[in-house]
DNA sequence: TCTGGGGTCCTAGGACCC
DNA sequence: TCTGGGGTCCTAGGACCC
């Protein structure tokens, strides 16, 4: 038996965590550069806005209902994400993290579903006092069944955000009224198949030959027809290494000035070297990327992959092959409008083959990086870095965005102050 | 004017091997 | 006219997820 914790409208409600009077307001919050609505509350989906619509064309609607809008704030999210995971951890031998604010809890160990629907019951009203999130549970014998429970808890007060598929007629229930498109694992393309075969609730497509499934929509889409049978085809996996580690941002402008562009390209280097490190891992490749922007006719790019012959996670030498690269193909009154890094071909730190003409001295780069990295993890992330990163002032203007809510639980200096 | 960012897995097809 | 058969590895692109 599994349980799918997941987060009611994640961002929007760690916003009101340290805001409890946007409590049944309308709130989005915005994707970088404020272009996209990433979360909504509940009242925004009444309104029926979508996920993903860019800000610009919900102008109307923000004034009409006074929407309140921020810019996202990752230090927050993530903060409170990881602070809702170690709650969770402590309920399961095997918690399984799928995203910020979901995860799976193996609850096999438990005698019956009851058992499990109680402690769910309990776990989520620890999350609500504790930390402010509301969550909803989903329990089921799969993990896919478990994501359509998880869907009913969140969406029917009666269940009060908890719920439980664990006979065959509640999953017959359940599955008869829930769209095909909704499932886990069905997306707007194969939904689109399935409807043109007459097929538009999940109970349908379950209700349908394997053979069909698997004609139609190959593995995965056999896999998903097993889950929603019953059958658990989802493995458990343990959070493995990441294999690709992408640093990338569409800025405020287009940028023409190749220094600012160099700039910022240092900096997600930067970022994909800190995380590789962190995983314990080296890249044997790196793509860079520059572009204009995409709702140009024509798009001027600059692209290109660096294979290194001894892998390597020092940002130094990352950031040297990025420059050049760039350098190379860089052109004059171009308005790049997003650019990005892209670390490739990844593999465990341990063992790396050396090279016997080797022109670097790698110990030498390892102390230096070990010592940049130390220093900055005690002092914060831009106490000591390379000289061409990102000035604050100049990458503000490219990057950040106003409606950002303060960092209160990760900074020192936004900590929240209380009036007695 | 403005339209995100970071991932995974699968498949088909090409290049290559004997 | 006819022009093998069996395999592996790699890559690009598609589909999907939050």
């Amino acid at each position: 038996m599994y349980a799918l914790a997941d987060c009611n409208n994640f961002f929007v409600s760690c916003e009101r965590v340290f805001r409890p009077d946007l409590k049944d307001k309308p709130v989005v919050v915005l994707s970088g550069n404020d272009g996209c609505v990433v979360a909504r509350s509940n009242e925004v989906k009444q309104l029926g806005i979508k996920m993903g619509v860019p800000f610009y064309q919900i102008q109307d609607e923000v004034k009409k209902y006074g929407i309140v809008h921020f810019s996202s704030n990752f230090a927050l999210y993530g903060d409170l994400s990881s602070r809702i995971m170690s709650l969770l951890g402590k309920y399961t031998p095997d918690l399984q993290q799928y995203s910020i604010d979901e995860a799976f809890l193996d609850l096999s160990y438990l005698n019956s579903a009851d058992e499990a629907r109680r402690l769910c019951i309990d776990i989520r009203e620890q999350i609500l006092r504790g930390i402010g999130i509301p969550v909803s549970f989903g329990i089921s014998p799969t993990k896919t069944l478990c994501k359509v429970a998880g869907d009913y808890a969140k969406h029917y007060n009666g269940y009060k955000g908890v719920c439980c598929i664990d006979t065959e007629s509640k999953r017959q229930k359940a599955l008869k009224t829930y769209p095909v498109s909704d499932v886990w694992g069905i997306g707007r393309k194969s939904a689109q198949k399935l409807e043109a075969a007459n097929i538009t609730t999940a109970l349908q497509f379950a209700s349908s030959p394997a053979l069909f499934a698997k004609n139609m929509l190959h593995k995965p889409g056999l896999d998903t027809w097993r889950e929603l049978n019953g059958e658990p085809c989802i493995p458990n996996t343990d959070m493995p290494e990441k294999q690709t580690i992408t640093c990338s941002r569409t800025f405020a402008r287009g940028v023409t000035e190749k220094e600012l562009l160099e700039q910022a390209l240092t900096d997600f280097c930067a970022t994909c070297a800190r995380k590789l490190r962190e995983q314990k891992s080296v890249c044997r490749q790196m793509a860079v990327f520059a572009h204009t922007s995409r709702f140009q006719e024509q798009m001027n790019t600059i692209h290109s992959t660096i294979t290194f012959s001894t892998p390597t996670c020092n940002t130094m030498e990352l950031t040297q092959e990025m420059l050049r690269t760039v350098r190379k193909q860089w052109h004059k009154d171009t308005p790049y409008k997003r650019a990005g890094v892209i670390l490739l071909a990844i593999e465990p730190d341990k063992g790396v083959q050396q090279q016997l003409f080797d022109p670097r001295d790698r110990e030498r780069d390892r102390r230096l990086q070990q010592a940049i990295d130390s220093v900055n993890r005690q002092y914060g992330r831009r106490t000591v870095t390379l000289a061409p990163q990102m000035q604050d002032e100049r990458s503000r203007q490219l990057l950040d965005t106003g409606t950002k809510s303060p960092a209160y639980t990760t900074r020192l200096t936004d900590i929240i102050t209380l009036h007695c």
